[in-house]
DNA sequence: GATGAATGAGGATTCATTCAT
DNA sequence: AATGAATGAATCCTCATTCAT
């Protein structure tokens, strides 16, 4: 059910366990998960895992944690009061979770559970998350037409057009025969952002944008 | 842990083993879901189950079949040829799954689970669906400007703004501090839902909406 | 290492791990018993003992209170301001202690790892069976010659001439090459209780016994 | 759960071991402590143990035969035909006793799980110092009206209040909320020795006490 | 002598399921 | 239709021990 993944070949044995602990995480959720699958496709044995990670919960933290530095870093960087929301950080958050899907159903995953034992991390991560976003989008121009209660579904729009599209990327691309996760069908998710953000939130209807 | 649900008094044993699996399934996910937590919210012995269920396995694909029915009407009979992506069907599948938040988190795990026990469940649930609605689509007044290939992105957006919507909603509620059920609150989400159509396929730029 | 015992037929599946549960708790202390082996001398499957019993803490609990409870009776009824420190009290834990001699280790096991999770039950048990103890000696005739702080020390030599004796009876028994539990060894060891306490508190020196 | 002791700072590394391997047997017993903790209250890791003792069951018997040496030695030379049952000799277990409680409480475990693997240690070390004891009571002067059958019950009783007496003295006294380590208490319990063989064993009935 | 990493065996417990009542 | 009791398989995790460094 879990065979040695090939690509995590010459990393240290912490980042071979992160790899598949995250790729299974992600595929069957937290209770879905086995410890022995994690540790067979990490070539250990299982007991050899908890030399590396104090138990299977602080395992799936370590996977969060490692995953979302990196977003959290863009999110970081990217407080610039430029164009609307930010076409610059739409795309980086794209590109990097397309080479990452795992993160992004990781990430869904944590939403949909909420109310349990990760609802701390949702507290850690999604609110800042949202709060600079939140920064963000209110320095953006053309808010004219939105109300303020309005603004936080804009922001779950945004959630769900990053997160949402990539966690379901590879289980839709299924069922459509499609592949959303090709550096063609990347780029064309991120024109495909811009175009929305520019209708949505863009330059005045009678200018450019 | 899972205290016997007070809405489900008056209905029949295999309706209130159907509830209690609705809201374990949306809350913790198939394998995080077990017999006994079900059992013991629907005032059962676990063993009384299988008197009406001949699997956990069953019982889930139980609980989606009911969950989905009504959904699936709700598009067999919107394939009309009206205004942007019918603006009519958006609100109904609003207003059922304000109703029923649980379906919508349903989805998302299946969405999310993709690969495992349920893709073929996914296959006959969510392939038709998509197919129904990208056959509304295409049938809509203003497509204009966007490509034969963005279609299903313009499909994923709106399954996002339902579907995920609602299967967020309460998690995101409480880290953010919003109730995203009230009726206010569902109210706001299909005006902003018609705005956002409006916007990405509505009216001519030019002219009114 | 555990096969069925041959003494608990007839009786109800609590029971019959109960019984298993005392002797190997017994023989081996709390940490040196598996449950796994528990449940082969009960005839069952290691699973099927928690449909009677929570967890090993649970069980263990109650093989010591099922087993203190008479015990405690005794030491209930015994409050009588007889001869010295109650003979009959003596003669009858005593022949209690030596048709339960599992009961005696038990409590001895209990009061040697005295610090850990089974403090509580010392509180509950041990302790007003002292103070009931203390009561019965201070009501005793002839306790002139010992000092006020010197009671601890004779209670605990009771202690010990009762539970002490019956705990180590089988161990010490096997390296002496005697029998410390044939109903002529217990004739015995209630006769030199009895001479005991005549020497220790008995009798003026210059009467009769 | 097991901090590095202080006490232990300026001894070789086996001593440390077998301090910290003392401490813990005599606390737990055998079965419940585990090889990593006493690693731990030593400063070492786990594996370097195995440089200084073969395994959990030969550092067992290390602990063992340390500590039973010098009781051995004070039964070897006490062997003189003195007073009552050698007032000295019970003199200087209760000193060494006191000094070392885990001793007694290692000893009592040894005699409470005696038909395991340790048994053989209980027939090397118990056994002959049974043989002493029965020797040098033997010699002593009164023991007139002591049946033949009754000198195990008195050498069991002498054990009790020498082994027993401190491998419970920490417990009860937490439960009774005395000190039985306490220099004073251990004078007190010498003289109490004295009193009760005085009583048991002691001068003529007639004369002098 | 010390250690981090590895492991097979076994630890207690939970799981979904069955069956006699 | 309901249940208490039973169970094999699987759960996460700890154990004592080994070995290369």
């Amino acid at each position: 059910m879990a065979s040695p993944s090939p690509q995590s070949e010459g990393s240290s044995t912490p980042e071979r366990i992160l790899d598949a602990a995250e790729a299974l995480f992600a595929e069957r959720g937290f209770a879905g998960t086995a410890v022995r699958d994690i540790a067979t496709r990490s070539g250990l044995n299982p007991a050899s895992l908890y030399n590396h990670f104090e138990s299977k919960q602080a395992l799936y933290e370590a996977v969060l944690e490692r995953g979302m530095r990196p977003i959290y870093e863009i999110l970081d960087q990217a407080a610039s009061p430029d164009d609307p929301p930010d076409l610059r950080l739409l795309g980086e958050l794209t590109a990097h979770l397309s080479r990452s899907p795992n993160l992004a159903r990781l990430i869904q995953h944590e939403a949909l559970t909420g109310g349990g034992h990760v609802l701390e991390l949702m507290r850690r991560w999604l609110q800042p998350m949202y709060a600079r976003a939140t920064a963000a989008l209110e320095l953006s121009p053309k808010l004219g037409d939105w109300e303020r209660d309005e603004l936080p579904l804009l922001l779950m729009t945004y959630h769900h057009l990053i997160f949402g599209h990539f966690a379901m990327a590879e289980a839709l691309g299924q069922v459509l025969g499609l592949d959303f996760l090709s550096p063609e069908a990347v780029r064309r998710q991120t024109r495909f952002l811009a175009k929305v953000t520019e209708r949505l939130l863009g330059a005045d209807r009678s200018g450019e944008s």
